[in-house]
DNA sequence: TTGTACGCGTTATCAG
DNA sequence: CTGATAACGCGTACAA
């Protein structure tokens, strides 16, 4: 930039106002400038101009890739995410969390992204007060147990599962199951998980349901290896949720195999997964769809109003995802 | 830090050097300014450490978000690619390609990050001219049509198409089919598919086989509606080989479906997926296993390597993965 | 072993 | 409209 500005035979400063038309440049020497600026091939240096103004116009997109699968729904999030950052002049980045927390304050306090955007969050989550700490600008893709003063986006988990169990019910189904993912440390009290079981479990007391719990790994073998439990340990249930998609898929396969028919015999619903997972199931399984794009979306545009202070209030807010029909449905038999 | 040193009654220098420790530092001092870190709760702010250092240790997994699906397989080369960088002392983001080729540049040459690893590379890949003209230090994963000069490690896609077709042969298959995902712009030269359907030609053309193409949507539904085609048009096929994972498990079901069983009536074998999707097929499908997290971790090592100079030669390598056996091979009907 | 002083490449604040 | 110049926070010769 010094050489530009010689070459140009202004000064440093005036360079500056061009490169970001921050102040106004008369036309000539702006045309000097610039024509020393390809004639150099200048490049702006992005660590000096952070130095100095202090932002990046990076956010972080902190997703615990060590504990969680980057399932095809977290992919949506992402995409969803870098292309509202697009918009906005923004670049948001999937940073992987650091296995040692104090590397996460340097992260976030060394001025390298502007802000964070929390992934996967549990009820009591330290990140959250880590990043709080180091006053970095955070918004959640989830919510903790007490989310008051925090902005957050998250799916509703609530609502969802009170759709999909109200569906069942309407075509006649009184004896549910939710298929859960087996207890790990890594998921101790993660959002989805706590949240789908506590509300399913309230809401088929509400409604005079009987409403039991199956665990299994979650992924195909998990699913087939749970059939035999289910069929031997709950021969009268009629209709189950599903959280993990890859186990219901498993699972579905196994029970025709037993001659057991979906939806003939059992009645399936995906909570929280993707029409292409759901697809891919035979057959085609019913699904409240992940809002995950529109989500990753929204939270970029929180993190963003936050940090240009256009956003007042504080943001939280849940979203539903649609629900599919697929072909996993119909009234218990007999 | 400098109200660190004040506090210490030392100099800035010297908190730099107990920070790196870069220079002995009495054990008297040290304790000082350690103290007076805590004390301040002093963080270093790595813009600062970057502008002076020129270097960053951040990495860029650069990958074309709105162009690629970021499937299972791609998020295993980015956990393996984390996990490498970690234990190297170094982070590595996903980086969303920028829409705008301009600011390729920007982030390249900004000095943001040391280095970039390229996915999802095209046979003429525009980015990595760009890339080379701005000297960012680069590693593909994937390669060029003429990669000569440049560090890459890759999938072997010729191998392992070699290997499915021999196994398939071995089982007395002489007439196979390749389904490949229907033509799309963005996919224009794409190396594993090109690579793919060129060994497949050829392979097929040496052994004396007859190897056909077919072409579908790459999602569940896209298999489903080409198992008519492939009844009508190619009733004589006993053997596929499928790229795209997706495809493959709905193709299967409809076949079952239309009373055409695997493998008893045709074969299958999947290329490059993983595990856990081939599982969710039913039958379980044979898979050539994408080696995504060994390469994304390759690639991270190389890229650490170039940037510390450690790595002498260029580095050029091509890895298999693994043949699963699943339930989707047997010897060809009657 | 420690301190001084300069450089890193911009932005931002003045004054002109 | 343009130019000097002081930050920005840290690394690192070089000197002490």
């Amino acid at each position: 930039m010094r050489d530009v500005a010689r070459l140009a035979g202004v000064s440093v400063a005036t360079v500056s106002f061009v490169v970001n038309d921050s102040k106004p440049v008369s036309p000539a020497t702006r045309l000097r400038v610039e024509s020393a600026m390809v004639e150099l091939d200048f490049r702006r240096n992005a660590v000096a101009r952070a130095l100095a103004s202090r932002r990046t116009r990076i956010i972080a997109l902190l997703f615990p890739v060590l504990q969680h699968r980057l399932s095809d729904t977290a992919a949506r999030f992402f995409t969803g995410a870098a292309e509202a950052a697009s918009e906005l002049g923004y670049t948001v980045v999937l940073w992987p969390e650091p296995s040692d927390p104090g590397a996460l304050r340097e992260l976030t306090s060394g001025g390298l992204v502007d802000g964070v955007i929390l992934m996967e969050v549990r009820l009591d989550d330290r990140r959250v007060d880590q990043l709080l700490e180091a006053h970095t600008p955070l918004t959640l893709i989830g919510r903790t147990r007490d989310p008051s003063g925090l902005d957050y986006v998250d799916v509703d988990f609530e609502g969802m599962v009170e759709q999909a169990i109200d569906r069942l019910h309407g075509l006649g189904h009184r004896d549910l199951v939710l298929l859960e993912e087996l207890e790990r440390e890594d998921l101790d009290g993660y959002g989805p998980v706590v949240r789908v079981g506590e509300t399913f479990r309230a809401v088929c007391a509400e409604r005079g349901l009987t409403g039991r719990t199956l665990r299994c790994d979650a992924n195909p073998a998990g699913g087939r290896a749970v059939a035999s439990t289910l069929l031997e340990e709950m021969p009268e249930a009629t209709a189950m949720l599903v959280l993990n998609d890859r186990a219901a898929t498993g699972l579905v396969s196994e029970l025709g195999h037993r001659g057991i028919s979906v939806p003939r015999d059992l009645s399936v619903v995906l909570i929280g997964s993707t029409i292409e997972v759901a697809e891919t199931a035979d057959p085609e399984l019913a699904v409240l769809v992940s809002p995950a794009a529109q989500l990753g979306r929204m939270g970029v545009e929180t993190l963003v109003g936050r940090l240009d202070g256009t956003l007042g209030e504080l943001r939280q807010e849940l979203v539903m995802g649609a629900f599919l029909e697929g072909a996993s449905l119909a009234p218990p038999p007999g």
